[in-house]
This record gives C-alpha cells, structure tokens and sequence, in this order.
DNA sequence: GTCACATGATATAACGATATACCTTGACCG
DNA sequence: CGGTCAAGGTATATCGTTATATCATGTGAC
C-alpha cells in the first residue's frame, strides 16, 4: 500500500510528548501544568495550557490509571436493573459518585449465581475500585474472600461475615412485624404473605419478620397462610389466587415485593376483589405507583436512594489512603411504614368466619415444625 | 520507617512477569499461551496455565486496554436512570453488550446540558470504546463532532446529522395519531394532550404525532386542550387539572409519558373522576403497572429493551475492525397501541357538549400560527 | 557436511501518564 | 568570589500487557 507523500492518513492520537512539542517544554513540567502539582513558573503554566488547547489535548485515563493504580471506578452488582427496588439504589450509589469524581460500572446478575461470580471477576480484572454487591448466598464466601483480600467492597443487606467490607443492613426484621401490627390493629386476623424467594437473604428476613409480628400479636403461625411467590410474577399471581379462594381466605395480605404486588392486585382485580372492602394490602417496596393507584397502595418503603448514596460513601471513604476499618456495619436504616388506602378494617363476615373453629387448629407437623 | 526483613509487608500484585518466572518460560510465551494466540509447544502450554494457576494470576484489564487501545466498555448516557423507560433500555443494552464481552458504564444526566457534556468529556477519557446516548438539542454538536471525529456513537430516538453515528428511531411521528384516531373511533371529539417538554425531542415529536391524527380525523387544533407537563410531575398533575376543569372539558387525555400519567391518574383520582366512565386515558411508555392497574391503561409501547440491544448492536458493530459505515440510522421501530380497559365512548353528557358552537372556532392567533 | 527453512522461544519496544532522581540555573550570603 | 540553597526543568523508570523483530534450535534436502 502506497501512501500519498504528505498526506497524513493515519490517525493520530494526541499526547502529552504532543502538548510538550507544542510548549517547548519537557513532558514532565507538562504533565505537572495539566496535573496542577509540584512546582512551575507562571510562563511554563501559560505555555503549556495554550498549547494543550491548541492541539485538542484529551488525558487519556486509561494509561493515568495504569500508573495511579486506580480508575476512578467503582462497580455496582444488582440482581435487577429494571426493578425499582434497584434503580432507585443505583441512582443514589451513581449521584454520589459523581459528586467524588468516580464512574459506575453496572451489571445485571437476575440472581444467576454462576453470572454473579463472573462479573465479580470481571470487574476485578477491569481494576474498578471497589464493588458494591448483594451477593447471593451461595457466593457469600468468594465475595468474603475478595474482600478479604483487600478489595474494597460494601454489600446491601446482607453481612459478609469478614471485617473487611462494610454493609448498609434495613431493619428488615421489624418490617414485616409493623405490617402485621398495623393490620391486626385494624381488627385482622388471617393475614396472609405472599412471600419471596427463602434463597435469598431479603426472602428469608422478610419471611421471619412476619412470623415475629404474628407471634407478637399473639396469633398462631399459620403455614397456609404463606405463599411462595418467590419474587416472581406468575407464582405471586398463583399465590395469591389461592389465598382468596381457600375456605376461610385471607382478610389482608403482605407482599413482599413490588412485583409480586403489581401480580397480586391483577389478580384481585381478574376476581372482582374490591381494596381495602374486600381485602387489605400491604407491599414491601414503595415505587411511585403505589402512590397513584387507586387506591393508594400502603407500604413498606425503604430509603433506597439513600441507602446508595449510602453505600457509595462508605465505599469511597474505604478508599481513601489513611482509611481505618472501623466497625464494617453501618447504621442499620428503618423501613418505614407508609399508611394509605389499601387498608381497611375486616369484613363482617370476615370476622363471623372467624368465630368457626379454625381447622388450622390440628397443626400440619409438615408445617408447625418450621 | 524501619520494615522488618523477610518479612513481605509490601502487597504484590501479580502480574505475568511472574507467571513467566514460574513456568520459566519468558513473558512472551505467557502471553501468548494465555491469550491463546501465536505458537508455543504444547509443553510450555502446560507450564504456562499451571504456573498461571498456582500463583493466581489475574490479568490487569488496565494495561491489556491501554496496549490494545481498547477497553471493551462501552458509555451509555441516559436522563433519568430511575424511570422505566430508560431502566428497560439499560437492561437491553446491558444483556447484548455483556454477551460480546462488554461492560456498560452509565451515567445519568437528569436532562442537565452541562452534566451531558461533562460526562460524554469524561467518558472519552475514560477510554470507553463508544457511547450510546440521546442528546439533547443543544449538545448535539457537540456530540456530533465527537462522532465526526470517530469516537462510535449511536443516538436514540434523535439523528446527529452526520453519517457516522447510528440512530435507534420510533415513530413517534405515528404514535400520537395512532392514540388519537383510536379515540376519535371510540367518539371523542375533544382530546385533551398532557405534553411534555418540547425543549426535548421527544416531547416535540409526541405533540407534533397529536396534532397530525387531530388533522387526519379532521378535527382542528384546539390549543386549550394542550398543557404542558414537561414531563414534570406537579406541572403535570396541575395541568390535568386544568383540562378537567375548564368549562367543556376533554373526555379523554393523551399524556406524553409515564411519569406524568402517574400525576394525571392521581389528579383524576382526587377529583373523584371515573376511568373510563367519566374520561378515556392514554399515555405514552408502558411500565409494568400500566397492565396491572385497575382498570389497565391503555398505552403507547416502545420495545425499550429491544431499542437497547440494537443501539448497543449496531455500536458493536461499528467497532469492528472491518466495518464499512452504511446508513446511519437503523429500521424504525414501531410504536403500539396496547388497547387495555381506560377507554371507552364519552357520556352522552359530553357528546352534547360538543354541539354547542365551541368557542375555540375563533382562533387565537398566537396558537392558531402553530 | 552445509545450507535453507520452519518452529518455537526471547528480548524489547510500544501504549501514555506520572513521579522520582537528577541536573541546571540564579540568587544570596559570608 | 566561592559555596549553599532553592526553584525550575529534564530525563527516565514505572505501571502490566501485547506484538514485533530477532535469535536459537533442530530437521530435511542436496
């Protein structure tokens, strides 16, 4: 291939030897100009930037991070980036991001183990900074592992056991219990759960949170009062179909995510179910629509933007040179309850109902041992 | 600082050097056994990934990106991180860009010009290999210079200009005038528009679509039936309720995104109005809830998600080494109209109204011009 | 036995920015 | 006027990989 003599064909990319040329200066006082550090005169300063702004300089951070040993990155694993649950949190990790100068690198898991450790791997070997995670369960002792090694790290909601990383925890195990407290004080006493997925930790607390509420009320644990929708809609639907359709049904129901919930009132709504006449409803999760049905979904709302922005500081502050690792668990936030129309007293009819004796009362062993 | 001998303080990364030491072969083979590329015995093919596995080596992302000139990240810019119709996008984007191996850094403007800019600067810097992104207006040369320059880009829903960045289109053009038709067969006549923000190019197009299904179906623009959201929440419930309200009002609304529809369904509900007894409703995007409310909304549907994998196709693409630039902007998707339950044929009530000479007859020149 | 050639291995130059160690100056003081 | 010191500047090693140019080694042909 012949090339035109003069005819710059080839594209070149800009430097800083580029900028130095240009300033008549070495590459190093250019570097300390562009870099604002250690020392110059004013007319190297002068000549250096006049130069970068001549020739279009642009750093080129992946050779900066090479020599710094850090990208300015941090990585962020979430099982669902199409859930409000985790949107909401990535937008609070990425607005406290930014404001330190760091970038976010996503990843979507859909809780698919195999996927998790490989994009924790991957994210290692691209040298983010630190990774923000929710690690399942069965991956706990890799993330252990990583963070033990000195990878910075913060998990949500779940505590990897080493001193290492620090975790943002909800006090998800009071939860559940205000949503039983609330209804029960509204005259229910068959609450059922549409529960979510044991395997995951958020499944299980959810889960015990509202046994803790029934035993507080003082109301025997009724293990067919509790579906497993498993954070999945069709299985949420099903659940919840059977909850109304049993012989004495559920007077008022818990839903343990937003999805699930969005499942649960298309199926009230296919069975003619009126909210709160009928039944009561009360989601974990607050997304926006909950404020704008009709009626207003009640909630169990937690703060996860902040707990993003929460997440990211303590990450970033875990970066920081002189860092001490303090106590690795950071405030456990509240989940609030949010009061709004889905609830209502029982029915009463639903109340006679009560008053029959509950076969419920020859405990299923199957059941009564858990 | 005194440091006690023999004793490793100093964490050492590892790095092929010492792969290559172990396996006593030079750095070269290890390379290339690694990256699986050239030739080498099958001995040291053996040496090299037991050696690699005994001394845990993990490649370093940043100097293998800073050699190749490549780090397989691509930077997708959106407004609003938090809102299903970019989530549902990012996942798209997301799912095809890790099944070619890359990864996603995103960033989100929240519609703020100087914040767009600051982060397409900062993610050139970055080293990401190309950009998926919806400009807004006034940085659209910017952008286009970016793409000009050859820096791969795609845009959504908005053409650079140029014939180097792709665009992912709908038509939105159609849209609107699907809605209004749909509801013109139903007997609306007067078809209130919440609009969003003109200064946006959607917002543009969607009004653009409600104006040209008004003239398709011969009916004149009446300028009082549009109010302007700007895809604001409060400015949107504040305007349903000036459609609501004047004197013959719409009998049925066509809201230009999802956000604003939550305001608007608030606002109806506030106001004890009945969908669709007392006023039809379509809106434009369709989350989740949109299909679960009750009663469904009826809603314009972009395949967000497939709009994400062919942006972040067709910029894999123009990566490759041999792409030769063809026409910049991919097939149009279409936009459809999922007919659900929120319309229905205006009371009879408001069928009369529309007798009455309308006042809107004697145009008002400042909007009759537009 | 020597030359040509393929094969596999090595040494080393990039990639671009940073920071350290090391030179120049010139000023100032004794 | 020699010597000290500081300020400003330069040259260069480094970060960890990849890829090229070069070098050895052995094999087969004549």
């Amino acid at each position: 291939m012949t090339r035109a003599k003069g005819v710059v064909t080839k594209k070149k990319t800009i430097t800083l030897t580029d900028v130095a040329k240009e300033a008549d200066v070495s590459i190093g006082i250019a570097s300390r100009v562009l870099g604002g550090y250690g020392s110059f005169s004013e007319k190297s300063r002068v000549r250096v930037m006049a130069a970068a702004e001549k020739v279009n300089y642009r750093p080129n951070g992946v050779a900066r991070a090479l020599r710094l040993r850090r990208t300015n990155t941090i990585g962020v694993l979430v099982s669902q980036i199409n859930s409000y649950h985790w949107t909401t949190f990535v937008q609070g990790v990425e607005e406290a991001a930014k404001r330190s100068g760091y970038c976010v690198l996503l990843s979507n898991t859909g809780d698919d183990p195999v996927r998790e450790l490989d994009y924790l791997r991957d994210m290692r070997e691209r040298g983010v900074d630190g990774i923000i995670a929710s690690p399942l369960d069965c991956n706990l002792q890799a993330f252990r592992q990583a963070a033990d090694s000195g990878f910075a790290m913060v998990t949500v909601n779940v505590r990897l056991g080493g001193d290492k990383a620090a975790a943002v925890l909800t006090d998800e195990k009071r939860a559940g219990a205000d949503a039983v407290e609330y209804l029960c004080g509204l005259g229910h006493r068959r609450i059922g759960l549409v529960a979510g997925d044991v395997a995951l930790e958020s499944g299980r607390q959810r889960l015990a949170s509202y046994q803790a509420g029934l035993a507080e009320a003082g109301i025997d644990f009724d293990a067919d009062l509790v579906v497993f929708g498993n954070y999945k809609e069709d299985e949420a639907y099903n659940g919840a179909r059977k909850l109304i359709s049993m012989r004495q049904p559920s007077t008022a129901l818990i839903i343990c995510n937003e999805l699930m919930t969005g499942a649960v009132l298309r199926c009230l709504r296919d069975h003619g179910l009126g909210i709160p006449g009928d039944i009561s409803l009360v989601g974990f999760d607050d997304p926006d629509w909950a404020g704008f049905y009709s009626p207003a979904i009640t909630t169990l709302r937690e703060e996860r933007h902040y707990m993003g922005k929460l997440a990211c500081d303590a990450l970033l502050s875990s970066l920081e040179p002189g860092h001490v690792p303090q106590d690795p668990a950071l405030p456990t936030l509240r989940t609030r309850l949010v009061v709004r129309q889905s609830c209502a007293p029982p029915r009463a009819t639903s109340a006679l109902t009560l008053r029959i004796p509950s076969p419920i009362g020859q405990q299923d062993p199957d059941h009564a041992s858990h």
